[in-house]
DNA sequence: GCTGTTATGCGTAGACCATACGCAGAACTA
DNA sequence: TAGTTCTGCGTATGGTCTACGCATAACAGC
């Protein structure tokens, strides 16, 4: 209740409020030239391209031919602009959970929807962020998340720390799979050779007295052949819904 | 095996290689004025007074009383160091488990082991990891929770995906935390009028037509009440923990 | 049509940052 | 004592974000 009539309150960035639509021009002045989601555009392109280390504000204005500080007519900051590249660097959400889907499909789906994306955006997992989110998109990720959750008999915020705990294992998956992809083409070794070359190295360190089972673990191989990280990713995500599964069938239907 | 006739390999950063012991000072030249440890401690002692923003090269040597250009006898890189600053920031690792424990009451201090670290040296959570850990104390609690999972009929692949689950938990839900704490004294605002804030900002700014699972998660206020963090954490670890029980009854014993 | 107001584009400049390079001198070996 | 090698660090380069202010373009009202 109450949603138009609270008063403007905390203060949103300006760039933040033209990306939910809530803002017009003001008819005085010139004509602007460029225009917020040109800027983002133009951004994503660059981290696409050369990585989020490559976006400043100088690269993304050259990328538009325009001058540096054009930009910050309509961005109030840098960190504002990473805010909007998140927004639209994960695209729109997956939709709502098919209507014959039971929570688990739905949920799995959900988390290889976000894989899928950090996959091939993992410059994505470099932004850091700064709170919780309120760009148009990622509300719309929450949203469809939830959804998959409807019909169970979870309290509302057991459904948020769900997805929570859900989003974050995605993350945090992404961000280990993408070092070894990064870490392989800093030392310009073939991925392959990560994992193996990583063996080594800890297994020539270690004392094995001190480190029993860690020698152990170097010792059966597990890190030597880089599993499918697919087969790594869906085992993980089981387990969580496993976990997830227990809870529900504790709840009354 | 062969774990000492490897030839050297991989090259491994000096300032590593001298973390592990292993490099005896050259007989010749002036002796050196620092150390690597004292570096690490200045720079450790900068962030958690001011955060890791505020570790740049200058301001640790200014802190040791140097010139900025010092440190690179002793540290290759600003990457380098931080590194050597993850590893003495999470400080020794928990120690072994009690011997009367089962693996969950293991994995569980183990947990909060990390948690309780995590929770005041957030910087910890800002530092860009560029690769799986290779320092020793890192490596100390990679051990030490192995040792937990060492009763159980799970394969060394297997101990090692719950670790990463496990961890990969930890830090996101440290992440969350400290970006509210962070924001609110961005904002200036209390702690505890930060999710508050949040839910009323969001409430205002979507649509309750497109967004009806999230409309109700505000409307049930899940958001308003700063739930006590520790709850939140335990219901998160849980949930994992069931899953892993779930895998592990499963295996025969 | 003229004038005042306002917003835009952007040049300049300041305050940082990491770090490549090279030199003076210290501490050791022979 | 001569030679070697390593340390400390001054200087300089090229990069970052962004505060500030000016010229100009476009509209509103008279």
């Amino acid at each position: 209740m109450a949603a138009k009539t609270d008063d403007s309150g905390p203060k949103l960035p300006p760039a933040i409020e033209s990306a939910w639509g809530l803002r017009e021009r003001p008819p005085k002045g010139p004509r602007p030239g460029m225009s917020v989601p040109t800027i983002v555009d133009a951004a994503v392109r660059v981290a696409d391209a050369d990585g989020l280390a490559a976006v400043s504000m100088s690269r993304v204005a050259k990328e538009l031919g325009a001058a540096t500080m054009a930009l910050y007519r309509y961005v109030g900051s840098k960190d504002e602009l990473l805010m909007l590249m998140v927004d639209t660097g994960y695209g729109p959400s997956p939709g709502p959970p098919a209507a014959e889907a039971d929570w688990r499909a739905g949920l799995t789906r959900w988390a290889w929807a976000e894989h899928d994306v950090l996959r091939h955006r993992s410059w994505l997992l470099h932004v850091p962020i700064s709170g919780p989110p309120i760009t148009p998109q990622q509300l719309g990720w929450m949203e469809d998340g939830l959804r998959c959750l409807d019909g169970t008999a979870l309290g509302e915020g057991e459904k948020m720390s769900v997805l929570l705990l859900i989003t974050g294992y995605v993350r945090n998956e992404a961000t280990l799979t993408s070092q070894v992809a990064e870490g392989s083409r800093a030392a310009g070794v073939e991925p392959s050779e990560m994992m193996p070359a990583y063996s080594r190295t800890v297994a020539r360190l270690i004392d094995p007295a001190r480190f029993p089972a860690l020698h152990r673990v170097l010792a059966a191989g597990v890190l030597h052949q880089a599993d499918n990280p697919d087969d790594e990713f869906t085992f993980g995500l089981d387990r969580i819904l496993d976990g997830v599964e227990a809870l529900i069938r504790r709840r009354p239907a």
